[in-house]
RNA sequence: GCUCCCUUCGUCUAGUGGUUAGGACGUGGCCCUCUCAAGGCUGAAACACGAGUUCGAAUCUCGUAGGGAGCGCCA
């Protein structure tokens, strides 16, 4: 049998980061077994459902690599079906219609609250004949009165839940549309589905879902609950944390597959091993494997996954990213070294494309001003003389290459019996504006020979009028 | 309140009756170094608690405590 998994959400609001890891491990439990990945957008609740829900779903997905085979299904397409279905278990009798009104059925709950109890439908429409004047009727499902539902979740084990436990939950509204816990079962069987694996959340939905499917007269698929994702505090994941959109991760500066590679172990792990492939993954991950208990999200390891994969990446694919960003900077990158040569300069050095493009604005614009720390430590009258001299050099430098640069700087540094600090530093801060950057040759390659002489003197000057400010 | 679930370093985790309780992120120190990084070496850091079972328990059982989820004409 092929195993068919689907990932189900609700468009109300984007993908995040739980809801991206519970698609990876359906899509990866999926893959692992050769099987069908089906997506399905449940918005029965047009209310609070939203056509750009569902697109930053879809964009979500996509820019994480978790394509579908099937879908995305829609279950506003597909009322008839549930009212089909709704209407068999009516005429079954495994269905009734309940008159209460909601307002009853709120004081009964405030009722059942104040004693203590655990709030439930009394069951007293059950047997009901007559209709009543004035009120649309809901559908309920007749559960089970006796007996217990016992789900062999493939990461929690055994779970049992008595039927006196459970009682006649609204299958349909008054209005008659279907609710979530009928809609799932219905779709969940059409699908096909075998493996069910959602959030721990519906846990306590599964035995009600269970019986619906046997009134149906199906048996139902494998469960699958996996634990929740916390914020870095343990608290629950919301908006204060940040960035709780994957797309947000783009915007500071994530690949996908750092993200990816973070979130398949949470709550999941192979030995020892952090770094996975796509192919690892596929190949290595098992539902069984999940662990039970929740995970808090750890920005920090996620920044190193992230400096893990620009470092490993391939600079011309890496660039595209990078021009990304800059584009969201606002900075024009047409007049400029190579996108992909910047890359390259900054694989070792930069924890996200954030921080990278940030670090390389000067290379394609002038800057304003110095950064003042760097300034006041570096720009000071005995770097006039390494400056003029690099400058004089450089000017007669032909061969614009990292590799020449560096015998100049070298051979300056030689010359004035100055430490190579005492050189390269001034010079990084002339041409960069700040004390970081590639390593200095490296940069003024990158930067160009005219670029470099314009600012070294115009760092000089500075120097001077600083000076002379001062006294 | 009731039902269900969970509990190993700060965090992510390995561990399935016998380990100096391992790794990773982060963090301290040292080395390297033209800045920032990267890299190398090295340190600190955990089995929630209490009873059992057993020659022996992080591992099995039961309690306790703490946390979480669900209990809608939301999904």
């Amino acid at each position: 049998m092929t195993v068919r998994t689907r990932f189900a959400p609700s468009p109300t609001g984007y993908l995040h980061i739980g809801g991206a890891r519970t698609a990876l491990f359906c899509w990866l439990y999926s893959r692992h077994h050769d099987g069908d990945f089906i997506l399905r957008i449940e918005d029965t609740d047009r209310e609070r459902s939203t056509p750009e829900a569902v697109q930053a779903i879809l964009d979500g997905m996509e820019w994480l690599g978790l394509g579908h085979d099937e879908g995305p299904f829609y279950q506003t397409e597909r009322f008839d079906r549930y009212k089909e279905l709704v209407q068999k278990l009516l005429d079954e009798g495994k269905a009734y219609h309940c008159y209460c009104t909601k307002e009853e059925l709120d004081e009964r709950r405030a009722e059942q609250m104040a004693n203590k109890e655990k709030p439930r439908y009394d069951g007293r429409c059950r047997d009901r004949k007559e209709p009543r004047e004035g009120v649309d009727p809901v559908v309920r499902f007749r559960n089970p009165q006796e007996g217990a539902v016992v789900i062999e979740d493939h990461v929690r084990g055994k779970v049992t839940y008595n039927n006196t436990e459970l009682d006649d939950l609204i299958i349909a509204r008054s209005d008659g549309t279907p609710t979530y816990n009928f809609t799932v079962v219905v779709d969940d069987m059409d699908m096909e589905i075998t493996h069910v694996i959602r959030g721990d959340d519906h846990l306590n939905n599964t035995p009600r879902q269970i019986n619906i499917f046997k009134a149906l007269g199906k048996e139902p698929p494998q469960f699958a609950h996996l634990p929740m994702i916390l914020g870095p505090d343990g608290a629950k994941l919301s908006k204060r944390h940040g960035a709780v959109s994957v797309m947000e991760y783009r915007k500071e500066g994530f690949l996908p597959e750092a993200v990816r590679n973070y979130l398949v172990r949470l709550g999941w792990a192979h030995g020892d091993q952090e770094i996975f492939s796509t192919e690892e993954m596929v190949k290595l991950f098992d539902i069984a494997d999940v662990n039970h208990s929740a995970s808090a999200i750890n920005p920090s390891k996620l920044e190193w996954l992230n400096q893990h994969y620009i470092k490993e990446g391939d600079a011309e694919v890496l660039a595209e990213e990078l021009q990304w960003h800059f584009e969201q900077m606002g900075v024009d990158t047409a007049n400029g070294p190579s996108l992909a040569g910047v890359v390259k300069a900054n694989q070792e050095r930069a924890k996200t494309f954030v921080e990278m493009a940030e670090n390389s604005r000067f290379f394609y614009e002038d800057f304003a001003e110095y950064d003042e720390k760097a300034a006041r430590k570096v720009l000071k009258p005995d770097a006039v003389e390494p400056l003029q001299a690099v400058r004089d050099s450089l000017a007669e430098l032909d061969d614009w290459q990292a590799e020449k640069i560096h015998e100049v700087v070298i051979a300056t540094g030689e010359k004035l019996d100055l430490k190579l600090g005492k050189v390269a530093q001034p010079i990084r801060v002339a041409v960069a504006g700040k004390g970081i950057s590639p390593p200095i040759d490296a940069t003024l390659e990158l930067l160009g020979k005219d670029k470099t002489l314009e600012r070294i003197d115009t760092a000089i000057k500075h120097i001077a009028d600083h000076t002379a400010y001062e006294k």
